[in-house]
DNA sequence: TTGAAACCCTGTAGCCGCTCCAGAGTCAAG
DNA sequence: CTTGACTCTGGAGCGGCTACAGGGTTTCAA
């Protein structure tokens, strides 16, 4: 099967199975004689558990890691529960910090009803007011990401 | 000031603000005989408010938008409720689709315990399944991002 | 048989919000 | 006068793709 055909089978762009391979998630496919891809089944399998793992948020870091174990199946799967461990924990934590997001913007919100004067806007006076304010609480560097999108649309 | 002291004192690192000038958030500052950018505590101010803004995980477009409305006073208002409206629709969804992300992980999480063979590990059996199904319930792109830290240390 | 459409290839640039570096210039203190 | 701390510009890098441009290959129908 060509590339295209293994994109339909996984659900992936044609342009991600190519980055993935330049990435070493996915071997070097075999080529034909047009210098054109060729894939099995077997990469097909290969490519539905990367975009698994990816709609389960996972790095691709952390998918080559579990790809080693899926590869060696003889390794000890130690790794495989801490790996799983950690990631669990940065999704709690994510959820924490938005959690006290939405708490900080809701309260921003409720300084303006309606509309008016931009200079009598409760809310810009509020976060003009906030930011001079030698703010104690900063969120240290969050190991899970914020509240937008990343890459391009789907 | 030069613009280290501008970045102590609004708690920002000194390529930030270089970024913030070309990407229009901070105006073009003058230049002292040597070429060094000069600044005054009006720059502070609004350095200050980006800071706090993006700390609330505002984008860069959402930050020019609102200075905007801080650069003429007389407009109305109405364009800041609505940008923060959505921008908190944007976290609330982003949390409910990292709980719901939690789940699958512990769920995940309970198919293996203790150490053994990879090829007995039960995560990595149930993740090579559960890429076999044709899963119904694909998330669709987020506008709200992943679990994962954006960019660079502080 | 031809020729157009649909596919594939490589390489490069763009997205976001920075961060870090090289290589050069400027300035203050000792 | 030197040293070291600062500043400048320009460019590359992060992650995980996406979207081209500019070519080659294959497939199908007229």
């Amino acid at each position: 099967m060509k590339i295209g055909e293994l994109a339909a089978a996984a659900q992936t762009q044609v342009e991600t199975i190519r980055y993935y391979e330049r990435e070493g998630l996915l071997p070097q496919a075999p080529r034909s004689e047009g210098n054109y891809r060729i894939y099995g089944p077997e990469h097909v399998e290969r490519l539905a558990f990367v975009r698994h793992c990816r709609s389960l948020d996972m790095t691709l870091h952390e998918i080559r890691v579990l790809l080693r174990f899926k590869d060696a199946p003889r390794a000890e799967c130690g790794e495989v529960n801490a790996l799983l461990d950690e990631h669990i924990g940065h999704v709690a934590t994510r959820i924490r910090e938005l959690r006290q997001l939405e708490k900080q913007l809701k309260g921003l919100r409720e300084q303006c009803s309606g509309v008016h004067e931009a200079a009598h806007c409760g809310i810009l006076n509020e976060l003009v007011e906030a930011s001079a304010l030698p703010r104690a609480g900063r969120r240290a560097a969050p190991h899970v990401a914020a509240s937008h999108a990343r890459g391009g649309r789907r």
